[in-house]
DNA sequence: TATATTATTGCATAAACATGCATATAAAAA
DNA sequence: TTTTTATATGCATGTTTATGCAATAATATA
């Protein structure tokens, strides 16, 4: 192991060899990274406080899969987003094609297609696509990729590729953050470029979104909200937040949940 | 059972496999992670308090009856299957890039990967997906594609094409017959294509199969039995069905169900 | 009820940990 | 450049954690 000069240097190779690994000691760095155990517990703090890995006694895990925001998401705010859901899916019309984004609002939408309705959707995530297995008129594509378990999508430069090859009507479009000045944000790079692509391939953009989310901002950019054709959120939703998105012509469509 | 030295570890794995066998007693436990049944106890305590298991004498059992997120145990699976599954994990080690075939045989196959398997899983089964979705130690990529919601299979010209550029050492095949002279079929075309190119791009083929689709065939051929290196089977099956394969020299297991 | 199995509790020990402190090094200011 | 400041590191310390063992209690089963 190469002598690193820099702490974040070796902060980085802790994090590449936990990947490798699956599991990494305190007493094992500390012979690799040539440096005592306190210093690499301090890094191991560090590293968990910036949510890189979790420690346990004696070293440090991977984030577990299984405390990942995805589940953990699942279940919130279902009401208000079975209600936009439902709203959101009477903008969408028979034989048309609709990209349907990875993230739970999103996949609220796919659950709540209703049964006479006869599209085509393509996504890159499986939880839509198992949604949808049991709809009969949808006709389902998957596109291909490496699954990330953190939020249950497919990514990677097969999925991008594939998806670059398509054209839809409608982007429903999955995000964390909305903000008037920063556009569409979102926490993962590779899902950013994703989304990207995704618009750049659609006629319409629609972003259905809980209140809780507008106004906030993610580390990576998408789009600005120019992109956009339509919002449909809560009716919580403080009118003052709505107005930029009003006067950039974005049609906004409000539910009571 | 790789020597997992994290209590958190153990605790995690205790989880898996109470998942898998639906119960678990201290005492197997015990002998199963190395440690004394006090440490067994100890964790289990813990994971009842965290709301993972219930506790009862003599070891544990799930919380919830069946907290698996979507379809997961929506196939009734024999106990056939169950160990036949078992036993293909048993061929397969860790660094190894796996094939997983559609089916609902190679489907329980993924869901019994040992929890300490590191792997890579390519396969055309959102099934499949889902259910490696919460398994930490293994990649997985799925092939991108149209789905048929009979076989729950991603299908077509964009899956063949994805399957075609990669190569694996193990390809578990799901299949509906087997039959020593007419090989292997399937009753759907498009799929036997896909099958092909799995076959084509793996160095081992393990057939996983109940006793009962030995000596049958489908319309759409696959390819002889030649190609394929082992069988996995119920001890049920007559000895006389077998002898074929092994003149083929393909290695034959039995196990009972 | 009697007996065997399983649980709990307290205790001992070794490993891992946090903390304060001293020192060395790098970056910033003079 | 020199001085100052902040950061990074290792060591000594007392503390916490993980674990197995033994004794006792609780529970299942004959």
């Amino acid at each position: 192991m190469r002598a690193s000069k820099f702490p974040e240097e070796r902060r980085q190779q802790i994090i590449y060899l936990l990947k490798q690994e699956g599991k990494v000691t305190a007493q094992n760095l500390s012979v690799r990274l040539n440096v005592s155990e306190d210093t690499i517990r301090r890094d191991l703090k560090d590293l968990e406080l910036s949510g890189h890995l979790t420690r346990v006694h004696g070293g440090a895990l991977p984030r577990s899969p299984s405390h990942s925001p995805y589940s953990a998401r699942q279940t919130q705010n279902t009401n208000a987003k079975i209600s936009i859901a439902k709203e959101v899916t009477k903008l969408i019309n028979s034989d048309q094609v609709i990209f349907i984004d990875s993230g739970t609002t999103a996949l609220e939408v796919a659950r709540q297609l209703p049964f006479d309705l006869n599209i085509t959707v393509i996504t890159n995530s499986p939880p839509v696509l198992i949604a949808l297995s049991e709809h009969p008129n949808i006709n389902v594509i998957l596109l291909g990729g490496v699954l990330n378990k953190k939020s249950m999508a497919l990514t990677g430069n097969t999925t991008q590729n594939a998806l670059s090859k398509i054209r839809a009507d409608i982007c429903i479009l999955g995000v964390c953050s909305l903000h008037d000045e920063l556009g569409v944000t979102t926490t993962d790079f590779e899902e950013a470029e994703l989304k990207r692509v995704m618009i750049e391939n659609s006629s319409e953009i629609i972003v259905p979104i809980t209140a809780d989310k507008l106004g906030t901002a993610a580390p990576f950019g998408i789009t600005t909200i120019e992109d956009i054709s339509h919002i449909v959120t809560e009716s919580t939703a403080p009118e003052k937040i709505l107005t930029p998105y009003q006067k950039a012509g974005i049609s906004i469509t409000k539910v009571k949940s």
